[in-house]
DNA sequence: TTAGATACCTTGCAATACAAGATACTTTAA
DNA sequence: TTAAAGTATCTTGTATTGCAAGGTATCTAA
């Protein structure tokens, strides 16, 4: 059990989230491109976690996708949000920063940290 | 893919820390104290999922433990860490630092969120 | 001896990230 | 035509691991 291990287990919960997310603020895009977003964002996943990722979306109706050819290369497959999709962005960021909160909690010897914002006294 | 089982992944990378950071904050404790710290900060995880990771963390050196009878009921088995523990308790402090931080970029559109790093390019 | 509470541990299943490799289209250049 | 290189999507096999369910052992109380 090694750190790069534990890290990755770290990644694999969040990745829906981060995907729908970059996916719902480019409006539009490709898997190429989220992997690039991603990859500027530190978050390293490969197309083997990727491709399977959004067909499961996309199978439960939070995606939809259109072909479209391109002027440099094989046609792409460009995603968007269904509205299914966007609901389920919502809940999982709320699922999200409540799961952060208790981590802090947890982690903080369950000291009353309370929500920044609402802390302002 | 329904949400529970979302909320399950994203637990699953920040038990290590959140087991590790509870055994620290407390000094010792056995199973059943951190079971129930776990509860107290949302985080649900049940006994199937806490003795083989205590395990893990005892094989790899990071935990140590001692019998120790109990005036209510069947022997205790406490759990510290090792200075191994300790110094790996930063590191996954650090990464789950960095996880949130990641998220956070990806979610928010990559918008310039501080990095000290790269601030000057 | 029976029942209940507390505590620890194991087995089997299901989900899934990832490495590695396959397929397919386009452009460029012999 | 053929070959090679770049871009893009997708599949297969493996290893990890959370968790439901069930098991073992100890102590207390009737």
């Amino acid at each position: 059990m090694n750190l790069e291990n534990i890290k990755a287990q770290m990644r694999k919960g969040v990745l829906e989230y981060c995907i729908l997310s970059i996916i719902s603020n480019e409006g539009r895009c490709y898997a190429s491109q989220i992997l690039e977003r991603l990859k500027e964002a530190q978050l390293l996943v490969v197309e083997g976690t990727l491709y399977p990722l959004l067909m499961r979306l996309k199978n439960d109706g939070y995606l939809s996708y259109e072909w479209e050819e391109s002027r440099s290369g094989p046609p792409r497959k460009y995603y968007q949000l269904t509205a299914a999709g966007k609901g389920f962005l919502e809940e999982l960021r709320r699922s999200w920063n409540e799961l952060v909160q208790a981590v802090q909690t947890a982690a903080d010897g369950n000291a009353e940290i309370q929500n920044p914002e609402s802390s302002n006294a």
